[in-house]
DNA sequence: TTCAATATTATGTGCATACATAATCACAGA
DNA sequence: TCTGTGATTATGTATGCACATAATATTGAA
């Protein structure tokens, strides 16, 4: 797999400038030569420097600083970006059938730890849905789900038999912006009946929670059948 | 805190833009107007609009294709960044103190999956390091690590005292790239007596494999104390 | 009718240029 | 010595332009 990208390019030049700060040629918060000196050195214009320099920024592997200059970031804080996993998508990027079946679906005053995270005034209820993500028939992951209907009052008319709830909202409530924690966790009773394990088994955990503007839309409780992993590069 | 952009620079334009897939005025998945007409609209030029699009493409909420246009994603795959965690770092931002006790520390052949992972020749053998990670003193994470000693020989010869392995490696071998999984399992006798927990516990856990260039460097195993949990905004 | 060559179109990229802005430095004046 | 004002420097950003490239549409020949 040969990396066939010129040396003029900014792409080029991103990953030239990135091995040689990996190759340790300049030192962690070390300063490198600036833009015109390396727009120099590559034969090529300042602005294509420019534009490396600036997404090695924006990976975090260098800083910026006007007149300061660029330097190595002190830190390889080695970010990684990974995608929000969408169960359809995933399920059937494996080449397995989705499907989803509700297991329960209300309108009642949600325990307080969730009043708290949707922001909810006191005794105000809200749709809970609970539903199973399946992969060609198997269980894969179990959902469990607020939604804000002081937010979103449609949900409550929503016909989720051919899609699941996540996909109603995306259609109907565009969020901007969300919070994810992910930890592990023990299959409580129902889940572990439900995920076809025992109780008591380590389940991966993912938890979300929504905002449209200042708005909380929905908080959700993700938890993965045994076996299952997040995998990305960085 | 008022949003003091203007309307002709490519950040302005980026969030005009995104203010209105969000509203809904595209809807998911439809194509959007071209690089042209959004810099006519905007009275801009064609670069501008072209940058606050890739930006936007690179951030996941826009999908561009040649000749096909701008779409907006069908699914809003929402990507996460997040920092890969440095144990120190994370302790001390914490405000706590970070130290760190090594468990063992050993010469041998990894079993057949570490083998495969390291790329490792049959019966090489390679360095094995386990420790533990703590906060003021109590058990925070259990650290298995392989070392491919081919790749990083001076490794043997390593004082890990003051510093852990993994702090000892980015000092000497800058990394380049590395994959990450992350799971949920189940403790065992080892990691529940050092983490101060049941057997059986579920752990949140991180495997991590690096390399520097086309070489394999260190295959890690982290399991963290019960409650730890990931936190990411989007 | 079918398939391959060609034209069209929208985005991708590089460049020269001009000006903006932030940080720093040197120097003059109090 | 202290201070502020302007010069210098390095990065930030917008623009017009030319050309590259990929995907699609069209055309023409077999």
């Amino acid at each position: 797999m040969t990396r066939a990208v010129k040396r003029t390019t900014h792409q080029g030049i991103r990953e030239a400038i990135r091995a040689r700060i990996i190759s340790g040629e300049w030192k962690l918060g070390e300063r490198i030569p600036g833009e015109v000196a390396l727009a120099e050195e590559y034969g090529c214009s300042r602005t294509t420097v420019n534009r490396a320099l600036q997404t090695l920024a924006q990976e975090g592997m260098v800083e910026r600083k006007r007149k300061g200059g660029t330097r190595v970031r002190p830190l390889p804080t080695s970010q990684a970006q990974f995608r929000i996993p969408i169960m359809r998508e995933q399920v059937e990027s494996r080449g397995h059938r989705y499907s989803h079946r509700i297991e329960s679906r209300e309108v009642r005053v949600p325990p307080m730890a969730i009043r708290k995270q949707l922001e909810l005034p006191d005794n105000d209820p809200a749709a809970y849905v609970e539903s199973l993500h399946l992969a060609d028939g198997k269980p894969f992951a179990f959902e469990k789900r607020w939604v804000n209907l002081g937010s979103v009052p449609a949900f409550s008319d929503a016909d989720l038999s051919h899609e699941s709830a996540n996909e109603w909202l995306v259609r109907h409530v565009p969020f901007s912006r969300g919070e994810v924690r992910l930890s592990a966790s023990a299959a409580n009773a129902k889940q572990a009946r439900l995920l076809g394990t025992d109780k008591g088994a380590p389940l991966f955990t993912m938890h979300r929670l929504t905002w449209f503007e200042e708005r909380t839309i929905t908080a959700i409780e993700l938890s993965f059948a045994p076996g299952y992993e997040i995998t990305f590069g960085v």
